[in-house]
DNA sequence: ATGCCTGAAGGGTTCAGA
């Protein structure tokens, strides 16, 4: 079964991109962020697409900003939006759907920015962060948390720590944050498969960033033990970044051996639509 | 010029993103 999860950074203006890359990539779930498009605008921009591919779509949006979904062809099931126990900002903002697809809990989340440290918006972060974490740890043990966490876990995961020094994303109360959710057994895959290397999942727009490959590791892809020892391969696909219209961030793919029981049997992408073996070397420079 | 792009809303500009 292969999960895949993008912050797409507004699904209309990144439909010339995302069906090629769905069909390409052939994910059996995918998460999505800042989809920044109602419930019925998603559906009338994807609908009869998503339908014919066998994808059955639970999207939790709003207009203008945020907005989350979770698209599945191994089923949908148990589909709650929010989290509970949060805040809500002034509105109530649309940043995570749940849903259980292929026998394993998976969470869909667009984690508060924080904006600055000691603000509204970081308080805010951090208590949602909290409330999230009551809520996996009342979950399955065959689960996985995806989506734009917007914490990078470590100083690895920036180009230049110095450069977000006292900056949202890497303080230590974000970082502790996250790691509470990690203790509750959950694993980060993507770390896990690249210890060493230089892997970012977010470039921003400006003054050639990508091209330099100057950014943060802010989407993440974690699994609970038993679904952690499935993991296959977890990558991130940065060829989704390059060329015209990308979003700023790219997908992260995550590939899991059928469950030991067997209770599953999703089927397996073609060879042609998995990544070419990269063994440890060095992840490709963007070009 | 801590806003070097991009997107949304709405109106000739602003706010937000990380």
């Amino acid at each position: 079964m292969r999960i895949a999860t993008w912050n797409v950074n507004s699904m209309r203006q990144r439909m010339p991109r995302f069906l090629p890359w769905l069909d390409e990539r052939s994910p059996d779930v995918v998460c999505l962020q800042e989809t920044k498009v109602t419930d019925d605008a998603f559906t009338e921009l994807l609908g009869t697409e998503l339908q014919e591919r066998g994808y059955a779509v639970a999207a939790h949006g709003q207009g203008q900003w945020n907005g989350v979904a979770i698209l599945s062809r191994v089923g949908l099931e148990d589909v709650v939006t929010g989290v509970a126990g949060a805040p809500d900002w002034d509105i109530p903002e649309a940043r995570a759907v749940a849903a259980t697809c292929g026998g394993m809990r998976v969470h869909c989340l667009y984690v508060p920015n924080g904006r600055e440290p000691d603000s509204d918006h970081y308080r805010y972060k951090l208590a949602w962060l909290a409330a999230l974490r009551e809520v996996i740890a009342a979950g399955p043990a065959d689960a996985m948390v995806l989506g734009d966490i917007n914490i990078a876990p470590t100083d690895e995961d920036v180009f230049d720590p110095g450069a977000f020094a006292g900056q949202t994303h890497v303080t230590p109360p974000e970082r502790a944050a996250l790691a509470e959710i990690l203790a509750l057994g959950f694993h980060d895959v993507v770390r896990d498969r690249w210890p060493t290397e230089r892997v970012f999942t977010y470039w921003d727009y400006r003054a050639g960033m990508f091209h330099q490959d100057l950014g943060m590791r802010i989407d993440l892809a974690l699994a609970s033990a038993p679904v952690a020892a499935r993991v296959a391969a977890a990558w991130v696909d940065r060829q989704a970044r390059k060329g015209t219209g990308p979003s700023d961030h790219a997908p992260v793919i995550v590939d899991l051996d059928e469950a030991p029981d067997g209770d599953i049997g999703p089927m397996v992408p073609p060879p042609s639509a998995r990544p070419a073996r990269r063994g440890t070397r060095k992840l490709p420079q963007s070009g």
